[in-house]
This record gives C-alpha cells, structure tokens and sequence, in this order.
DNA sequence: TAAATACTTGACAGAAACAGTCGGTTATTA
DNA sequence: TAATAACCGACTGTTTCTGTCAAGTATTTA
C-alpha cells in the first residue's frame, strides 16, 4: 500500500543525477537515461514538468542539458514529488482539489490527517543533498522517524 | 499522491464501527453499512478478508453480526490495513512479493526505506481504541510527528 | 421443519490511473 | 547548414480500483 508512481521514484533519481553534477555544467537527458536506466521519452516528461515549475533549468543546443535551478542543500524531496505527483493526500477527503463533505463525521479524517502531515514533514525535510552524502541522514531518518534537523517529536509528552 | 485505497478507508471505519459495539454483541453488516455509508456488498469483500485475518470474528444467525477477536487497545490500524492492501512498499523494489534487483546502485533505496519505516511506526502505533477515544491520540499525533507512546525521534540511537 | 437473518464466495465490468511510446518541433552551437 | 539537444502533445495498452451481482451456506426462532 502507499506506493509511489514511477514518475516519482525516476523524477528523484533524475534529480539525484542532475544534482551530481553541480557545478559542473549541464546534464543531458541522454546521460540521465543510461545512469539510471529509465527511457528518454519518459524522463523527457517528468523533466519537463520540473521545468515549469521552477525546480530546474533546461539549456539547449550542443553542450546543453539540465541543471538545478538552486543549491541541492535547497531543494526537498517533498518539492520534487510535490511536482510529479501533486500533494501528499492519504483520502480524496484531504485532496485540496477535491474537499470533504462531511469533515465532521468522519472519525478518521484525523487519523489520515495526521499521517499526511507525518509524512510530508519527512519529505520536506529530506534534501537533495542528503541524497549526494552517502546517505548517512537518511539512514539515520529511517532509525528516527524523522528528517527534520533536530527531532520534531519528544516535545511533549516525552518519556 | 501516496493515496489509500477506498477499502482501507472503509475498512478502517467499518472496524470503528465494530468497536464502539464491543462488549455489546455482534454488529450487522446492515448497521455499518447504514453508519458509515459504503454498500453491504462492498463491506462485505472487506470484512471477509479481516474475518480471515482472525482480526474480526463473526456470528451467524438472527442477532448476528461481527465482533473483535481482541480488545480495541490491542488492534493496530496498521495490522488492519495490512491484511487490506497489503504491506507498506513505496517502491515494488520495497515490496516484500517483489524483490529488488540491484539494491547497491539505488540511491534512493534507503530514502524510501526509511519514509516506508516511518509510516509503518506510525500505523502499527495508532491503536483502534485511540479513535474511539475522540481522537485526542490522534491530534496529538498530528503535531508530534509520532504515534508512539512516547516521541520515537528525538530520542538518540542507542537504547 | 420452514422462514428469517446474516454471513460467504467467486465472477464480472465499467472507470480511472499508470507507464510508457511516438512523431514532430524549436533553439543553439560549430 | 548540419548536428545536437531540449520541447510538446497525443495516443495506447495494461493494470488497478471500485464496486455490483447472483447464488450459496450456516444458524436461530417459531
């Protein structure tokens, strides 16, 4: 349950590429489809829907590519797969497009709430860089629970 | 993105509704459907699969309906929804009937490792019996990040 | 035993989402 | 101008989702 499209999963590895190349010129769609073994045609929609959003920046002709349009320590996960997939929305009741009719009445919509928000604190607390370091902070993140800086749990109610 | 599927939803609500009868007797089928709105046909594709699960017990005859096998403190939402859709797997690479193929060459491996661990921790956390009780577990949960007893992050690796 | 109640099961089907391809276009550089 | 590389929209087969339906089994009450 809870999977990710693969638009998602190919849109965080095609960044993870663009990313490593940092400062280093443009990375080239080709490139990006023989590192991480996903078709041009297909990365060539996922990119372009980063593209119009802002996330990152195309360069044309001969020695062109993609390049991030910020620093990898400035951009989230969560912004990545906010683009490709649209907001983390557990219930159609909790999908800004749609709405709920009955918000009240429903013993659940808490609970769904809650988890949304645990998991889209994850996301938007997971940076590209992290991605680029040898994934100590997200080895870490997955012991913890959590990807914020410091622990956003154990506030309250702790121990 | 990261949606659940209408019989988790419903599944979930249908196990509310067989909660607040516990103690009480069975719960029809009937009941459930009028309570929480979902069609008797449908419920009954989704309680068949708790009832196997051993998570739900049944009563036939006049009078009767569906019980707990166990009291509400002791069923976890994530169990519910596990025997419904299945294990938490945001990529197939994740998914325990898949497998993945190279593991090592996966940057993203671990991210969506640690985000699936996350969320189980929450719904293996989350308890029927915290619906019941107004929600209040489940608000708090929403800010702390965690539906641990305690705030699991925050809390330094060691034991 | 018959009727009523209620669960049990498998098959089926329309709708939506997913995953990916294809053909052609535009811009830049050498 | 020729090569390179991004850009764009339409299209399609497959899978999953979201249910419905029909027929059956088990149990209790009168």
């Amino acid at each position: 349950m809870l999977k990710l499209s693969t638009k998602g999963q190919y849109g965080v590895r095609a960044m993870y590429e663009i990313a490593k190349g940092f400062g280093s010129g443009p990375v080239t769609i080709k490139r990006i489809s023989e590192e991480q073994h996903v078709s041009i045609a297909y990365l060539e929609q996922i990119l372009n829907k980063l593209r119009r959003a802002g996330i990152i920046k195309s360069v044309k002709g001969p020695g062109g590519g993609y390049i991030l349009s910020r620093d990898p320590k400035q951009i989230t996960i969560g912004e990545i797969l906010n683009e490709l997939e649209g907001p983390v929305a557990i219930t159609s009741c909790l999908d800004p497009k749609e709405g709920c009719v009955r918000v009240d009445s429903c013993v659940t919509h808490l609970l769904w709430k809650a988890l949304g928000d645990n998991i889209k604190r994850f996301l938007d607390g997971m940076k590209l860089q992290d991605l680029l370091q040898g994934d100590q902070r997200v080895a870490a993140a997955s012991k913890n629970g959590s990807a914020g800086k410091r622990g956003v749990a154990g506030q309250r109610e702790g121990r």
